[in-house]
DNA sequence: TTTTAACTTGAACAACTGCTCAAAAACAAC
DNA sequence: GTTGTTTTTGAGCAGTTGTTCAAGTTAAAA
């Protein structure tokens, strides 16, 4: 999506109007307004998200390689502008300037942190990760974890090191 | 600095004639058009940051307490709009569509890189950290932990972890 | 087939964008 | 004080922005 590569303010609705292929009446009914499209494409990409996510903790045998597959995913079917998640980009784009569009990243996040933590809850229960910290704490490690590599691989020359780097943040999960 | 909060394209020039007080044709003269501008502010940031780096490296005891030093200074004086570091949120901004932004910030990154891992060669040779990896591989996983927590600590209620979680960062490179 | 309702179109709007350039002001050298 | 040089000014340009709205098209009901 064409938002999610270049944000809310630098995207012109001439260009939405050409990849949605809409005239601005169509686009203004249907939306109200380009705030209520950029909203609707951050709900979408979110429940995308956790679609994502849901299906590869099912498909795996333990919690964490299916966290594991799901980074790896994400990270290698990452497209050029879309290397860092949406929801980070909104809450960096956003401030009480803003309020609608900060308000709405702000509680999409916070749904993410809760569907990690209840992963982390069951993963504690199963044994697969120590009781030493909440899972909640556990959410967060994997969220920073997960924010800074997928900037980090942002620049030039750092492709082949994903696999590596992804290994990284999964031991650090794991002795955490 | 104004491009710092909001980046290089939702930056106008009439906000930058206000903020550092010229008119157009003083700042078109002097640094040649917005890019020139924003070039510089960038140079100036990232020199701001490695004279703050040295600074708290230089007043501890070890290195590793400099740069713990250092993290604390730069996110307790985070103010509103600066959370995230300038030279990350540049190189979100920029593709290849703007080659000269692209490269500079590329660059000034990867000088910040290089810094860093020559601190973490000397905190080695002292003994402060361990050998089982490179200085590069450390001030990898130093820099992919401080970009995610600058991002996280953008959500709000978030202040109150800020200490915790600088913690947690340093046990981690500690532990690595 | 006619009437009504719903949707789509694209020209036009006012405000804003980065930037230019002739005229005015400030400064320097003699 | 006069000349020459550099710097500053701000009105104005051509293009883009988000959005509107009367007119046109399509689809459904009668």
């Amino acid at each position: 999506m064409l938002f999610w590569k270049k944000g809310f303010s630098t995207t012109s609705t001439r260009d939405l109007q050409t990849v949605v292929d809409m005239r601005p009446g169509s686009i203004y009914s249907a939306f109200g307004s380009k705030e209520g499209l950029y909203s609707e494409s951050l709900k979408v990409y979110a429940t995308q998200l956790k679609l994502l996510l849901a299906s590869h903790i099912e498909n795996s045998e333990t919690v964490v390689d299916g966290l594991h597959a799901f980074v790896v995913t994400v990270l290698e079917s990452a497209e050029d502008g879309c290397e860092v998640c949406m929801l980070i980009k909104a809450s960096t784009e956003f401030d009480h300037t803003q309020p609608k569009l900060k308000t709405l990243t702000d509680d999409l996040l916070q749904q993410f942190e809760h569907d990690l933590s209840t992963l982390f809850y069951i993963a504690q229960q199963r044994g697969e990760l120590a009781n030493t910290h909440s899972p909640l704490e556990y959410a967060r490690l994997f969220q920073i974890q997960f924010t800074g590599l997928r900037s980090y691989l942002h620049r030039p020359m750092s492709k082949p090191m994903t696999e590596q780097l992804i290994g990284m943040m999964f031991t650090l999960i794991k002795n955490y």
